[in-house]
DNA sequence: CCTCACTTCTTACAGCGTACAATGTACTGC
DNA sequence: GCAGTACATTGTACGCTGTAAGAAGTGAGG
């Protein structure tokens, strides 16, 4: 697969789509068996289950009994069933009130918010939007993450840029996360049974000492985690940093 | 595709690939016409024109006048072909010594060096490693790039997770770049043309007033770039928030 | 009741990665 | 020098993908 991609057909379309809005009503023919909503929940339930890569058009359809083209009623090609998946996954996320609250917990929490999406639904990292997205869903994300960036002195400018930061780490996060689980499984070895194997090919592979840096930082971060990637740790250090980096510029 | 996903195969087999590791001595049958090295230039040079999806087994065997099957000789799969793709591509970078100047403009460089990368090899961002590569390009970026961050009063964990959440930043704004600018391509629509179609449709979806945070922070940024997204000022609003809160680490 | 818009299904196509078996080449051991 | 065999290369094939095209059946509007 290709890195997902979505919104390739025509813009009005998936807009009444996002918004299931009702327009085509002479509806002349025999009643439609299934609904939008069933095809997004069904794709959605086998992306969850399975992975993005899961998720064909034969295989959401013989999930709902019937035959792959059947879908194209419902929805005009796959990258639309990919915008429609992620909008409504969106629009279902837990948007926690943090008003009052300091600022650093407020984008915490938005930073949380998403990493429990990503957690529930690997492959909404992996769906990649060249446009933003303008369902719903979407819009009420932004709406409310925005307000976690607001009354800091920021400019609008700078709101949005900072919350498109915040969001970009923790996507990237996520697709790490995501790519260093599927490496375990997929390899059937474990992080501790690949370096076992590796370590010895490497040293005889490379010039001893030609890399001194890199062994010893490389081996000190390894053993500190126990693995080569740690995505717990990586999420804290990066959140941590990202907070710092902000503060500069809210408290300047 | 899916994701592109590297080191599907044997570990061994494939760093002996990557050190270009001459074990196999006995040659007895018939000269191998090609190189491994003459495959990876093919497959990246089919990369560098017409991008990811572009490098199919068939398509890399034609550039080089044999058929698709024959690769098999060379390399193992698609996977390990991306994955020697990737390590060459690291050792092609060009690494500028900064010793002696100021850390921030040491690893300003280190993220010019990234962000250059990407720019001739967009698909370069797209290629996901779960496991580390462990190959000579690999090992000589990594070298390079950790003295970046060294002698800054880091202990080797934290120059680690420096380094990884800077280059987690710089790909994960790579992947973002590359798809927007996919976006435009595929849509064949400016991102004018773009908002002048769905600004109406959106206006006309939704409720008035539901969203006012959202409407005036994405109508001042969109104004303020010209575009939804602007990657050349998502990457300096991002390194200068990435920046400073190394600083608090550092400074520390 | 007839018409015809509309849903659904069947079939088909071009493309993918790669398994398998056939063919021919060129080196090693005798 | 020759037989045996390891190896490179190739043709064919399989199961998979998204989706275009057309046939068949359904059910409301005129």
């Amino acid at each position: 697969m290709a890195g997902e991609r979505t919104s390739a057909g025509d813009p009005d379309r998936t807009l009444r789509l996002l918004w299931r809005d009702p327009t085509a009503v002479g509806r002349r023919g025999p009643r439609q068996g299934l609904s939008i909503d069933g095809v997004v929940d069904a794709a959605t339930a086998l992306a969850d289950a399975e992975g993005l890569d899961a998720v064909t058009m034969r295989k959401v359809a013989a999930e709902l009994g019937v035959v792959a083209m059947t879908l194209y009623t419902y929805v005009p090609g796959k990258a639309e069933l990919l915008d429609l998946m992620l909008d409504a996954a969106y629009a279902r996320m837990d948007r926690a009130d943090t008003a009052g609250r300091p600022w650093r917990e407020r984008v915490t929490e938005v930073a949380a918010e998403n990493r429990r999406l990503f957690e529930a639904h690997p492959w909404a990292a992996r769906v990649s939007t060249g446009r933003p997205l303008l369902g719903p869903g979407q819009m009420a994300k932004y709406e409310h993450e925005l307000s976690a960036v607001d009354g800091l002195g920021l400019d609008d400018v700078e709101m949005d840029a900072s919350l498109g930061h915040l969001l970009a780490f923790v996507r990237a996060w996520a697709r790490d996360a995501a790519d260093a689980r599927a490496a375990v499984s997929e390899s059937a070895m474990t992080d501790e049974q690949w370096w076992a194997v590796n370590a010895p090919l490497l040293e005889r592979a490379l010039d001893p000492g030609a890399y001194p840096l890199a062994s010893r930082v490389g081996s000190a971060a390894g053993a500190a985690h126990g693995t080569a990637y740690d995505p717990a740790f990586a999420y804290e250090f990066g959140l941590a940093r990202l907070l710092d980096g902000l503060a500069v510029l809210v408290e300047r």
